[in-house]
DNA sequence: TTGTATTTTCAATAATTACTGAAAGTATAA
DNA sequence: TTATACTTTCAGTAATTATTGAAAATACAA
């Protein structure tokens, strides 16, 4: 395969990727062109890369920049702004589990736990279905909340390392 | 608060949590609603309080089927369907897990894969970040795999607490 | 097998989400 | 401070995704 091709799928394959764990198609084909970029990359250079508008670009840079998963570069001498993504496969997997936890985990605990509130007739058949779904779903947020807090804790080689012989 | 407003939050919040991680958000509904209920339900009754057409809840209701996060109920000397979720929220987990396993982990492994095969010259920078990123990113996705497949096979108690031991 | 209840399909349409491009805003060098 | 190089914003538009509803298909009872 040629590296002209194996980018553009490299790139197309992000970008469907993120798409389906909802994720701007776009968003992560910007990221995707910075993972395999062995430079900063301009604005200009990413919307001549992908065939995307100046605003598209700015948009979603900003918002690859608000999951810290890419930094703003100056180079001396140039007004120019580059970019540049973080490399690093299992820091970026912390990053993501950083955010995802902090954007949905944490506000979902929050309305599982004032769900909790509710009032009614015990007896209900409905209620009680639903006090216990909504029960076992905190105990299993919870859990999966101070799993990932491990996971943010430890370094990779540990993490596998642990898991694969706890495991075995 | 009162039931009735706390089924319409649980099932509110359980259907943007879906779009957030690029689920169908009225599949998402469709589940919330099977989750809380104490008895399973026919497609009308799920048309009726989530207020979408036939059709809609129709195609939502196989998805889920197809996701093993429902089932046909068959009740006898009545020719409608009723539809029954998993309750179980470990096991839940686990079929989804399974799910994006088959659909997304593994068509990514077999393109990463084939892009380590790309050929060029191998003092070229954007050759050999390319090849790197790949590399790096077929390692992590491999590792990420197979601590899927030890989740599939343990059982919740054993995970969660063999986790917690080997991280404290 | 025929009539009826129910489910499925899918073209048309609606709703949502993403993108463009140009104008406004900002920072820098001279 | 002014000219210029660049970035940001956002109203309008395009593209994508989801939904409807009615016709076709299916399953069942008699």
């Amino acid at each position: 395969m040629e590296f002209e091709k194996a980018k553009e799928t490299f790139i197309q394959t992000w970008g469907k990727l993120g798409s389906e764990w909802g994720i701007n198609r776009t968003m992560a084909q910007v990221h995707a062109l910075l993972l395999i970029a062995p430079e900063p990359l301009s604005t200009d250079e990413i919307m001549s890369d992908l065939q995307i508008s100046r605003g598209n670009a700015n948009m979603n840079l900003r918002d690859l920049m608000n999951w810290n998963l890419i930094e703003k570069v100056i180079k001396p001498s140039d007004r120019k702004e580059y970019f540049e993504a973080e490399k690093d496969i299992w820091e970026i997997a912390r990053r993501i589990t950083r955010e995802r936890k902090r954007r949905e985990i944490e506000p979902l605990k929050d309305v599982l736990k004032d769900l909790k509130k509710v009032k009614g007739d015990k007896k209900d058949k409905a209620l009680k279905q639903f006090t216990e779904t909504v029960g076992n779903l905190e105990t299993f947020v919870d859990k999966m909340d101070k799993s990932m807090d491990f996971l943010l804790k430890a370094d990779e080689h540990w993490f596998f390392g642990t898991l694969v012989k706890a495991f075995k």
